[in-house]
DNA sequence: GTCGTTTGCCAACAACCGTTGGCAACGGTA
DNA sequence: TACCGTTGCCAACGGTTGTTGGCAAACGAC
């Protein structure tokens, strides 16, 4: 299964006394980087090792080195961490406000979770990850601020769904109303619905 | 360009005085289910017009010769329409609650919506269909219920982004919270957000 | 300088893909 | 009957993919 990747130090002695540079790091860096960029733009499947490498300058047999896999270089391009602020303490009326500003500031600076969302519709791990994300940091997230211990997670998911919602509309699918639209503006509709899922009323089916 | 898809009937004389059976039409229908199937299980890139044909049990040089090449098959295979049903005269506030229930019903019941998002995240004429029946069918359908005629294509974009963003995390992330909610209890929820992007006051950045 | 490790490239493999052309069987028409 | 368009399968093509093994250069430790 794992492939013997060569991720461990030399043995015996350090190279230096800094102990975390070696000369293959730029490389490494490189490889990631480009690959967040072609994953973001091509999702996981038309993305190919080989273009990620003439992309990083480098030859294709190197990412099978650093990263092992296809499945393995995505996994470590496809490392996030959503940065929620904290959330306890915030005035009553004024949650949604950050926290729909906060993902779109998250998002338009690094393209890593477009990446991961292209990528879900196909690849099985890329949903698991995501799945991961929303339910452990936006779900422990909630359930600090919701009135309701019990209804924290549904409340979560619902917020999941309209940030991704957004997120699919703005950057993957590119609805013009949506894509186009100033951040303050979409800050300014968005966040009263994030605010009702978060702390509104239980809704009731009648 | 297009590869002379024999899609015309027999020169000079029909075969039957109905027109509209051909021997062929149960292998047209056949290819085109399992199309939708595949197209919604792995995406457009991993379902393979291979395995299409063989889940339809033909050879795949019969796509071929039917849907003229993968492209032509996907195009045939994702013809979506919402079946909006008309909003004008919908009581005030009950507007969310109708077309969120529509959009469940009409998810649950007819898999092609879910094989043109999955889709849509890697292949550009999916992301382009996926665009125009949203501007197309239900913009105009908003357009008839805005209080504002110039807000009216921001409203739409936000429903769009609720709806798809429900549609993502229920049936292709499967969020628990979300993919395992009755929808009687997802239409209470979401109803709300709906009702407000169509008619709640314009919001306004502060 | 010498030796072992690291870094990188090249060439190739096996598998799979969409797509094509040809050929046999069928089924109505005359 | 002979004919011709339709339906279907088979075998193959050219191209691309992830992945592998080997070899040469660069490098650091001694």
């Amino acid at each position: 299964m794992d492939a013997e990747v060569n991720e461990r130090w030399p043995t015996v002695v350090d190279m230096t006394a800094t102990p975390a540079t070696r000369r293959s790091d730029a490389t490494r860096a490189a490889i990631l980087r480009a690959a967040r960029e072609r994953f973001a733009a091509d999702g996981y499947d038309r993305a190919t090792i080989r273009a990620i490498a003439a992309d990083a300058r480098i030859d294709p047999s190197m990412v099978m080195r650093y990263y092992g896999s296809k499945e393995g270089l995505f996994a470590a391009a496809a490392e996030f961490d959503l940065r929620l602020p904290e959330l306890t303490g915030v005035p009553a009326g004024r949650l949604g406000e950050l926290l729909v500003r906060h993902f779109l500031d998250r998002w338009e600076g690094d393209e890593t979770m477009v990446a991961l969302l292209r990528a879900a519709s196909t690849n099985a791990g890329a949903a698991e990850r995501m799945r991961d994300v929303f339910a452990d940091q936006l779900g422990v997230a909630v359930a600090r601020v919701a009135p309701d211990p019990a209804g924290a997670p549904r409340r979560a998911g619902l917020v999941a769904s309209q940030m991704l919602g957004l997120a699919l509309t703005r950057y993957v699918l590119r609805l013009p109303p949506v894509a186009d639209a100033d951040p303050a503006e979409l800050v300014a509709w968005v966040a009263p619905t994030v605010e009702r899922y978060l702390r509104g009323e239980p809704a009731t089916p009648r």
